[in-house]
DNA sequence: CTAATTCTGTAACGTTCGTTATAGAATTAT
DNA sequence: ATAATTCTATAACGAACGTTACAGAATTAG
C-alpha cells in the first residue's frame, strides 16, 4: 500500500504556539508558521487544517501542559495553605521572568469576546485552576489556615483574580518588587 | 490663496478608535478605518499620518478621555474612602456593562510588549490613575478609614490591580456576580 | 520489481493588505 | 473672474495574506 511518516506533529504545534504566543493569533502569517513548523503548507492543510485549526491545537496544547504542570506542583505538598503560598509565589515568579506574557490571557483579549470556540478553551483552562484552588482553599478554611472569609468560592476568585493584573503591571512597569509586594500581601491576607 | 477646512478630525479619531477597540490593531483593516470614520485614505495619510500613527492617537484619545473622566467623577466626594469605594464599583459595573473590554489593556496585551512608544503611553495612563488612588489612599489613611496596611503605594496598587483580572473573568464567565462579590470583598478589606 | 497510496515542495491562486500617484474638485486671496 | 493652494476620489502599486492544485518523491503491499 502506502507510506504513513509524517513529521513531528507535537514539536511542530509547540513551536507554532511559540510564535503564536509571540505574534499573536492575527500577527501571525502561515509562511512564518511553516516556517518554524519546518513543514510546508500543504502539510498542515492535510493534517492539521486551516490557521484557525491550527491555533486551536495550540492554545489546546498550552492548557493541557499548563495544567498537567500545575497538578504535578500541587499535589506534593501537604499543608493547603502552604500549596496556595506556593502557588501564588510561583505565578509571581512566573510573571516576572518570562519573556513573554501568558498566552492564555492574551488570547482571552484578543479572541474570546468574539470566537465562542476559544473561549470554551479557555473557560475550561480557567475552570481546571478554579477546582484545584478551590480544593485548597476549602481544606484550609477546614484547618482554620484561612481566616479572612468563609466564602471560599469568593475566595478562589479573588486569590486568582490577581495574575491577570500582575501580567499588566509587569508589561508596563517592567518592576519585578511592586509584584512581589503584592503576592506577599495577598498571603499575609489569607492568614490573618 | 487656498482652502482649509477638514473633515472633524475629533469625530474621526473617535470612530477609529471604535474599530480598534472592537478589532484590535493587527485585526483592523485601513479600509475599513477609512469606512467608519467617513474618509478617504490620501486625507488621512496627509492629516494624521500612516496605520501606526493614527492608532497612537486613538489611544492617546481613549486616555486622556478616560482620564478626564475619572478626575470629574472623583473630584466632588469629599470622604476619600468613599471616593476610592466609588471608584471600585464604578469599574465593576463598567467592566460587567461595556460591550468590549477595555481597549488600554486590550493593546497592553497585544502592542505594549513588543511596542515602546504605545507602552510609555500606556504607562502614563496608569501612572494617571496610581496617583489619583494614591492620593485617595494617603488621605484615606491619615482619617484612618482603611486600616488593613500602611503601604500606601502597595494598597494603591493593590487595588487598581483588581480591575485587570475582572475583565478577564467577565470574558471567560460572563458572570457579573463574581465580579460584584469580589469588589464588595475588596472594599471591606480595606476597611476593616 | 510493479502498483498503489500518501507524503512533500513548488508555485501559484485570488484577496486583501498598507500605501501612494495623480487628477480634478473645492476653497480662498487678489 | 483668476490664480493659488489644499482638499478628496479614483485607482492602482507591490507585497503579503490564507489557501490550494499539482507533480513528483517516498513508502509500503503484493
Amino acid at each position: 500500500m502506502a507510506r504513513n511518516v509524517e513529521f513531528d506533529e507535537e514539536l511542530a504545534i509547540s513551536r507554532a504556539m511559540d510564535l503564536f504566543w509571540k505574534k499573536g493569533y492575527t500577527g501571525t502569517s502561515m509562511r512564518d508558521l511553516c516556517e518554524v513548523m519546518g513543514v510546508n503548507a500543504s502539510s498542515i492543510y492535510n493534517t492539521i487544517g486551516d490557521k484557525h485549526q491550527l491555533f486551536i491545537r495550540c492554545i489546546k496544547y498550552y492548557t493541557e501542559s499548563r495544567m498537567e504542570a500545575a497538578r504535578k506542583q500541587l499535589k506534593l505538598i501537604d499543608s493547603p495553605f502552604k500549596a496556595i503560598e506556593k502557588f501564588i509565589n510561583a505565578s509571581a515568579h512566573a510573571i516576572t521572568n518570562e519573556p513573554d506574557s501568558c498566552l492564555a490571557i492574551k488570547t482571552t483579549f484578543e479572541l474570546a469576546v468574539s470566537d465562542e470556540q476559544v473561549q470554551k478553551i479557555l473557560k475550561k483552562d480557567n475552570d481546571f485552576t478554579y477546582s484545584l484552588i478551590l480544593d485548597l482553599v476549602t481544606k484550609a478554611l477546614e484547618q482554620k489556615e484561612i481566616t479572612i472569609s468563609q466564602d471560599k468560592e469568593m475566595l478562589t476568585d479573588f486569590i486568582i483574580n490577581h495574575f491577570t493584573g500582575w501580567h499588566e503591571s509587569f508589561i508596563i512597569h517592567k518592576d519585578e518588587k511592586r509584584i512581589k509586594k503584592m503576592a506577599k500581601f495577598l498571603i499575609e491576607q489569607l492568614s490573618r
